[in-house]
DNA sequence: CATGAATGAGAATTCATTCAT
DNA sequence: TATGAATGAATTCTCATTCAT
């Protein structure tokens, strides 16, 4: 009931493709084998069920994307400078696992009710965490405005970044550099020219 | 088949809320009437298929959705006086139909493969003419940013919104115009402090 | 729970029609509630069940089939003339109850296994008895070929009747009488041309 | 999907037993798993639905039928000759498939409104063109009586060989040619005694 | 490693029937 | 007499999962 990390790998790719196009509850087992070219019932040698599929694809992108996080948060910088780093390496998460963070952003919510998803709510909670502390500092040092609440704020930045996920596509126009850029640009002086 | 309208409403509005907090796929009929203190075959005295209450919901929030921004497109309001017009009532209709908007964000990008949910493509092109219209009459009228990718632009403004109806609550700290007013601040003006 | 006469005999001929043009497991109450313009729930106060409506048209119909068949058989004819008499009173009952035959054609084999219905088996009895009787009595007397199977030669006769009842519309090209006419025709001598 | 062609037979042929014995709407597909040894679901497997093992009950049944039809009617016998053979022919696909036969007689009638089913119809097109040419070639020929309105001949032949398969069980008294020989002479001779 | 064939729990849906009005 | 709204049992079908080969 295990077999080579390369060949899981490949299988958990495709599955998390085909979560992220059609949902998670709306996509059964044979289209994934289907997508992977064998029968449903192969995938049972390589996964105990399909929510350990999910659960897996799911953790192994929250674990990459907190040594990110967590690289930044323990770098020093400023508020801003903080920000402008969560939100591209945000942005560079999104491109690379694409259908993960799609899969996140879609299923996390209703997922976090289940004990072995918990963790999708510990997550949440650090994020929440490293954003508003982040912001509430950047208002503290007045580089942030401190009219808005702050977590309005914080929820504005944080859906911003990931709903890009839903429409995002490796290899267009931009880069994830590039469209990180930009987002900043708007997150931080908006979208109105300034006279 | 059909019944008095009133019923049908009541139902609807307990199927929107169920959707909305599970999902469609992962809701069944069963708790939809459950949460309506009924068996599950007679919902079907009032409707033909879970399906069509989907269908239903959507399609009454986007005729309501598309009165009200075609009262603001017919208005001839300036670029940013249409987005603020826009965008509050895109937040109007979050607080009065949080659970049709909920489910429309998260379900109508699958959904509109299907023929009988097509009209919610023709509904994203409406939108898409509609803001990005918007956002390059305010560009030519030097009213917003000339350097910004436009499209990149729309999808930012148009996330932003609509993502809100996965945490707004109505009844909540803010009215549905106070969040309105702070996340226009923020698309407009940034949250970065003006020095 | 019951009504004036001349209604339900109105429904039940309504029922007979879809019964017999659908057949009876096909048939929804609905549908017969449909074609009689009231609801569903409206006609048990006619009727006590869908089953009852079956019952009351195939016993309705069967009376008067044995009313014909016994005048028949009691007038003390000739064997052949007795196959003609009840050939041609067969085509009557076609004529005047076709739906009510169509049903007791299509329906009558699975239905006699249930209790409420054993007359269907007993009536089946009976007509064995007249037919196989009177072809008997027609082969000692050298009026009907002896070199037959005469079991063969009984359900030839009687299906050859009774599944006309599929196809014939009354007010057709051809009157009930000239149909028997034809077919007893057939029955007795035969199709090929006589040198 | 599909699955061994030979477990499919087996299948279909259980199926077959219990909708001739049943009728195709009285029969459950869990009468049929029962009969099969299996569970209900697990016909899934090899089917798509209830109707598709109908479907495939029916056409192979034609297919096979029109592949003996054929055969007769390029034969070039004369009209009395074809009749013989095609009545024969008959009678060995009931002995054969008499399930098959016994569904198509008790439901081809609905099912051929259904497109799915539109074959059925065809099939009835092309025997009744079969049966009144080589009928009328009989009468032209001065082989079959001219007395007689052909299309009622027709369906008198027609009804006549089929509905044998209400009643026909494999390895009874008779064989199929020799119920075929003795119907074929009731039908071309008559039941009466000549003198 | 993968297949083929199943299981069994539940899903959506249908429908005869009931009953207060 | 008829309606409207339900009930509840049964039905078709789906799907994650198992397991011998």
């Amino acid at each position: 009931m295990s077999a080579s990390p390369e060949r899981r790998e490949e299988l958990l790719a495709t599955a998390a493709e085909v979560f992220a196009a059609q949902g998670y509850n709306a996509t059964t087992v044979r289209k994934i084998a289907d997508a992977a070219g064998m029968l449903a019932g192969s995938l049972y040698y390589h996964f105990d069920s399909k929510e350990s599929m999910l659960d897996e694809i799911l953790s192994t992108f929250l674990d990459e994307l907190w040594a990110r996080y967590d690289a930044v948060l323990e770098a020093g910088l400023g508020p801003r400078e903080t920000i402008e780093a969560l939100v591209t390496e945000s942005f560079r998460e999104i491109d690379q696992h694409r259908a993960a963070v799609a899969i996140y952003q879609k299923e996390s919510r209703h997922l976090q009710t289940q004990p072995r998803f918990a963790y999708l709510a510990d997550s949440q909670a650090r994020f929440e965490k490293a954003w508003l502390g982040t912001l509430e500092r950047g208002v503290a040092t007045e580089v942030f405005r401190a009219d808005l609440d702050i977590r309005l704020t914080y929820r504005f930045v944080r859906d911003t970044v990931w709903v890009a996920a839903s429409w995002y596509r490796p290899g267009g126009q931009h880069s994830a550099e590039e469209i990180a850029r930009q987002y900043l640009s708007m997150v931080l002086e908006g979208i109105a020219l300034r006279e």
